[in-house]
RNA sequence: GGGUGGUUAGCUCAGUUGGUGGAGCAUCGGCCUUACAAGCCGAGGGUCACAGGUUCGAGUCCUGUACCACCCACCA
């Protein structure tokens, strides 16, 4: 292997490409269920097969890859599931607009057409998520890839509805719903965004019926008085406690409504009079369940109103409105008109308005479900972070029963049918032949499931369930389930609740819910607001790893994350430093392994502390992928890689590598080992560029990282004592830089310098690393003793204890030097005036811990060492200017 | 109305048992120092939102206030 194994700069695009595309070949995440090694699966949270992947998409996924990748390295039998959803009303949405393209509806297409097209839709699209999830070096099972209406999930689907109502979990009812006039279809209560919105609030006048006088109420929705089937006020308002049982009239149509007495009423809004309108307002709807009214639909299902709407038949809801405010003023019977604020819900597919609507429907009894998925955490399944588990309780506990049928054509069809002739409801996985009465004229709901009642069953039934499978008995339940917040609603709790009845065990161990990607200023990304960070770009610019290690770097538990680009190409400069660090090793290792040494014996200050430190690095990996802190993670890696073994450790062993024998080799296997462990450790975060250096370096030939086991621990090697001494060397050699720098002394400029150390043990310690010194200061000339003489002008500081001397020749500013000495006298006295207080402070030297005290003490001595030290030296160097 | 999170350097954010406030980017100064100018060396910059409390000691724990963001419910 030669130095140009690995060219200049790293080209991320070309390699990637190698990189997917033999993992995917090579089956390399392929799990076999009866393998060695303790289970680990995720199932992924499936994309909107017609979708494509975005920012959020991309951390999702990167994390969980990270925990996959990890959990391999630690002897795991991995198995992380791919797949993508059917998502009912988002796809066939997409159809419809491409459909009005071409000035068809689906109603032209006919159901059976229009769901072949959704198909041939889905056949053309769906492989571009998928392509996409590849792109981010996801280390998915594509064996093992499944769709939410494939064979086997659909079957999955039937079984459970079946078994449902069987149950008597599942029933059919008439129920007010949210119903969407453009998509047609229920919306369950989690699918209606509300948002504010002005509007007016009329005042009517009721009159009774008795002619004793009239009420007024307040209505935002004139056109529903149409339907008005009560007038309602709060029992303990004596307002109005003379009316109750009462008669009113409502305006226009004149029709005779009771007067009911109702705690729901808020007597402080508007008049304190509400008219009760069960078949277009869900509150009307409990009243008037709870005092038994008529319910009066005048609103159709197009928003159009129907015929008991009397002379408004035809008229569009809006329209509706405005002509009956006209003729509420011209009978008078329009009190007055307030401008307000309120919120009104819409469809949070297509955003238009929500009408609350009754019809029949089909719901899940969610209600007795909710308390098992309850208890369940987080005793069984504990939720990262653990703040979110409040949410998750305050949801269950208020949860209603699930309206489950969509009035769509793109899902599963609901198992259901209806005899034509006795009228017999039959529900069953396959189609019936014949009803129990003898016919055959059996017709099939028309409704499909809500898309999220698949989604539901995704942790087993992507295993094989309700086939006993080995992937059911070896990976159920999945370790983890890795998701954001805004479904913790729509799918956590729902397979919470299915996992539990069906498999008798909760569907995941942990659930790690993480941020919310966000723009630079805040905002949620949105393709209206024209401010999405395309993740596929991103990777075309900068490199999948970049994109990978900026997410991980940002992922903080509870905490939204704000990306914009440049952070992006900020930690591209990461990638390339690992790159030129791998370099800079191939440049200096043999082509093959090097030949080993003891470690944990290995002379040479830099190695020991080098190998201390990335034993502590490997457990604060770990330490922190057990806790899901992935920031955490990268940025120990981060500062590790550059800061440490870049910064100082490279640089220390330049020397070493112009050497030949003993000492070369030493460096040389230090160097190996260390660098193929941060690989390794990088590696679940930055896969490809850690994949092309592994087979690059010696050893690594033909070799695949993914497949490295998580290095072992040293404890041999974890020498904290020995390589803090590491410090003391750091800090002379900074000290001289800082000076050079400050007093404008050029890096080129080789110096003396002279080290009075503070005792023998120092003394020695420079001594054994003076070439070290002499290299990262550039000097010329290292003195190190306690005695001798310095010349009086010369630059100086001290480091811990240690005088650090540069005597400074030629042009150089006197006073500059003195500004600097001063400055840094203050800076001392300013701590040792803190320390000093602290010591002088009774309670606290009675209350403090000893070993506070004894911290705070040896401080003062080493402040107060310095500042003596250092106003000898500013003495010695005012005595030198005087002349 | 109920709840959650946030307020730390110019910007974006870390800060896990309370014990000398950190990073990246930005700024300033100096460098082609044979892995890397996508780089190196150095420097400046903070009454940790505000007000109390607990404590020898609070960015860290408690209470309250302000502002911001989000979630749930409701809005006749």
């Amino acid at each position: 292997m030669t130095e140009d194994a690995l060219p200049k700069g790293y080209e991320p695009r070309e390699v990637e490409q190698r990189w997917c595309e033999y993992w995917e070949k090579s089956r390399t995440f392929t799990s076999d269920p009866d393998g060695a090694g303790e289970p680990y699966s995720i199932v992924i949270p499936p994309p909107n097969v017609t979708g494509a992947l975005h920012i959020g998409h991309a951390l999702n996924i990167t994390l969980q890859d990270v925990l996959c990748r990890f959990a391999r390295q630690k002897g795991k039998k991995v198995l992380w599931v791919p797949g993508t959803d059917h998502a009912g009303i988002a796809t066939q949405n997409v159809v419809e607009r491409a459909l009005a393209l071409e000035g068809k509806g689906r109603h032209d297409l006919g159901r059976e057409a229009f769901v072949e097209r959704v198909w041939q839709w889905k056949k053309e699209f769906g492989g571009r998520i998928l392509h996409q999830i590849k792109s981010l070096g996801a280390s998915v099972d594509w064996t093992r890839e499944r769709f939410t209406m494939d064979e086997g999930l659909s079957r999955a689907v039937r079984r459970v509805f079946v078994d449902l109502y069987r149950q008597g979990l599942i029933y059919r009812g008439k129920y007010i719903i949210n119903w969407c006039t453009r998509c047609h279809t229920a919306l369950a209560d989690d699918e209606v965004e509300h948002s504010p919105k002005k509007g007016s609030l009329w005042h009517v006048r009721y009159h009774l019926v008795d002619g004793s006088g009239s009420l007024t109420i307040v209505t935002t929705r004139p056109e529903t008085i149409l339907g008005d089937t009560a007038v309602c006020v709060h029992p303990e308002d004596e307002r109005y406690t003379a009316v109750i049982g009462k008669k009113a009239y409502v305006p226009i149509i004149k029709r005779e409504v009771p007067i009911i007495a109702d705690n729901y009423v808020d007597r402080e809004f508007g008049t304190g009079v509400l008219k009760v309108t069960p078949a277009h307002d869900h509150n009307d709807w409990e009243l008037g369940w709870r005092h038994n009214l008529d319910t009066i639909q005048v609103i159709d299902e197009n928003g159009v109103m129907n015929g008991d709407a009397g002379p408004y038949k035809g008229l569009h809801k809006e329209a509706c409105r405005e002509a009956i405010i006209k003729d509420l003023e011209a009978a008078d019977a329009l009190v007055l008109t307030e401008n307000i604020e309120h919120s009104v819900g819409h469809c949070y597919r297509c955003k238009s308005v929500v009408e609350p609507h009754v019809s029949t429907q089909w719901f899940v009894a969610s209600t007795k479900l909710a308390p098992r998925a309850r208890q369940a955490a987080p005793r069984l399944t504990k939720i990262w972070p653990e703040s979110w588990l409040k949410t998750y309780y305050n949801w269950l506990d208020n949860i209603r029963d699930w309206c489950i049928s969509r009035q769509i054509w793109w899902g599963h069809r609901i198992p259901a049918w209806t005899c034509q002739d006795c009228g017999e409801l039959i529900v069953a996985m396959e189609s019936p032949e014949r009803c129990a009465c003898g016919s055959d004229r059996l017709i099939q709901d028309e409704d499909v499931l809500d898309t999220w009642f698949s989604s539901a069953l995704w942790p087993f039934s992507t295993l094989g369930w309700p086939e006993k499978t080995r992937e059911l008995e070896g990976f159920y339940p999945t370790a983890v389930l890795v998701t954001g917040f805004d479904i913790l609603f729509f799918w956590v709790a729902r397979m919470m609740m299915m996992g539990l009845h069906f498999m008798e065990d909760v569907p995941f161990r942990d659930v790690y819910i993480h941020a919310l990607v966000r723009d630079a200023e805040g905002r949620k990304m949105s393709k209206s607001t024209g401010n999405v960070i395309d993740p596929i770009e991103m990777i075309d610019k900068y490199g999948c790893d970049s994109l990978r290690f900026t997410l991980t770097a940002f992922a903080a538990m509870g905490r939204d994350i704000r990306l914009s680009e440049e952070r992006i190409e900020g930690y591209r400069h990461f990638v390339n430093k690992v790159w030129n660090a791998a370099r800079f090793a191939l440049m200096n290792l043999p082509q093959t392994p090097p030949a080993p040494v003891n470690l944990p014996q290995v002379e040479g200050l830099h190695h020991q502390w080098i190998l201390h430190r990335l034993e502590t690095v490997k457990e604060e990996t770990e330490a922190a992928l057990a806790s899901y802190r992935f920031n955490d993670m990268a940025q120990g890696l981060y500062r590790f890689l550059w800061n440490e073994f870049c910064d100082w450790y490279l640089e220390f062993i330049k020397p070493d590598m112009r050497e030949e024998g003993f000492r070369k080799q030493a460096a040389q296997f230090v160097l190996w080992n260390v660098l193929r462990e941060i690989l390794i450790l990088l590696h679940p975060v930055m896969p490809f560029v850690s994949a092309e250096i592994w087979q690059a370096l010696p050893g690594g030939t033909g070799r695949d990282i993914a497949l490295e086991l998580f290095p072992p621990l040293r404890p041999a090697c974890r020498k904290a004592e020995e390589a803090s001494r590491m410090d003391f060397i750091q800090d002379i050699i900074v000290a001289v830089r800082t000076m050079r720098a400050e007093l404008g002394i050029s890096p080129a400029k080789k110096l003396t310098c002279i080290l009075r150390p503070a005792d023998a043990a120092q003394c020695a310690l420079l001594e054994q690393n003076r070439q070290m010194i002499e290299v990262l200061a550039r000097l010329e000339k290292l003195d190190i003793g306690q005695g001798g003489d310095i010349p009086k002008a010369s630059a100086s500081s001290v480091a811990q204890g240690c005088e650090v001397v540069v005597p400074l020749a030629g042009a150089v500013d006197l006073a500059a030097e003195l500004a600097r000495l001063d400055k840094e006298l203050v800076k001392l006295g300013k701590e040792l005036f803190a320390v000093q207080m602290k010591l002088a402070n009774q309670s606290f030297m009675e209350r403090a811990p000893a070993t506070v005290v004894g911290r705070e003490r040896e401080r003062s001595q080493s402040l107060v060492d310095a500042r003596i030290k250092l106003e000898a030296l500013r003495q010695r160097f005012a005595n030198a200017m005087e002349k």
